[in-house]
DNA sequence: AATATTTTGTTTGTGTACAAATAGACTGTG
DNA sequence: CACAGTCTATTTGTACACAAACAAAATATT
């Protein structure tokens, strides 16, 4: 085996670099959202207001759906759904008509929150996209979207 | 309070939408992500793989310094890494000149396993953006790294 | 009607991720 | 030297996130 006659990048067959990967990226821009999420609504989690929030778009949804629309399995979105509960945001009861079903639905308190936070929620986003202008925050946006 | 002139798009004040957040949209693209790594590389999780490569990167760093460079908090890169060392991946001592630090270095173990599936990482981060061509995948890349 | 399949929810176990408290070791300054 | 401040690592507690195994209820099939 004689030496090969490598270009100037000297990169060989595993020129890895975390820092060039979308995990490593992405891992990175979400706890930076996370931080700004945390600064701007202490209160809860992305999560908690994520899922009081289709809550409360819905109405009303079994834990099953909330999860699906939400995109928690159905372990997390217990888990969730399970810390609402115990903080009086969302009340839930099995379905009559189907009784595997657990039928919730944000409390008074629950949709009070959300609408006190949900300019603030816009604002978390405002606030992480801030250092692109509009075009750019849209091209992200759109781009993020189709990995998905 | 007499009624609005709404226009079409009906919005209110909170016009607030999960899917518009780019919380939402992230952790999406994160929870593709982490399952294409899975299905190629079942033998670690993405954040041990990030470990393990940089350890293998520099040779040698202490935990602190690899949970810095790895975007890693004290406690979280505590647990990698000892999960690394369960597995004979790394191994750790003191530091003899300064008592704090636990310098870990990779074994040979560890390097074999970097090696052997550093292509594959690569794999992942080209299966992940996959949904766009080339200038796109730079462009997404270039706006998620201005992010942080 | 009896059985098989699917759906929904729960539980357990593992693995990030971070805040806060603690302890030991180093560094700098009076 | 002593003492305050800093750095490194650990521990504890909380909260996602997912796989796998399980149970109960509903639906489909025969």
């Amino acid at each position: 085996m004689s030496p090969q006659p490598w270009g100037p990048s000297m990169d060989t067959s595993d020129n890895y670099v975390l820092e060039r990967q979308v995990g490593f990226i992405m891992r990175r821009a979400v706890q930076r959202h996370i931080a700004i999420f945390a600064a701007l609504i202490p209160e809860m989690t992305p999560t908690q207001f994520a899922a009081l929030a289709k809550l409360c778009e819905l109405g009303q949804a079994s834990q099953n759906e909330l999860g699906r629309l939400t995109s928690m399995d159905v372990a997390t979105v217990k888990g969730v759904v399970d810390r609402l509960r115990a903080r009086d945001l969302v009340t839930a009861a099995p379905l009559e008509s189907d009784k595997r079903r657990l039928m919730l639905t944000p409390t008074r308190k629950g949709r009070a929150l959300y609408r006190k936070f949900a300019p603030q929620a816009i604002e978390v986003t405002r606030q992480t996209l801030a250092p692109l202008d509009d075009d750019e925050q849209r091209q992200l946006m759109q781009l993020l979207e189709r990995l998905i």
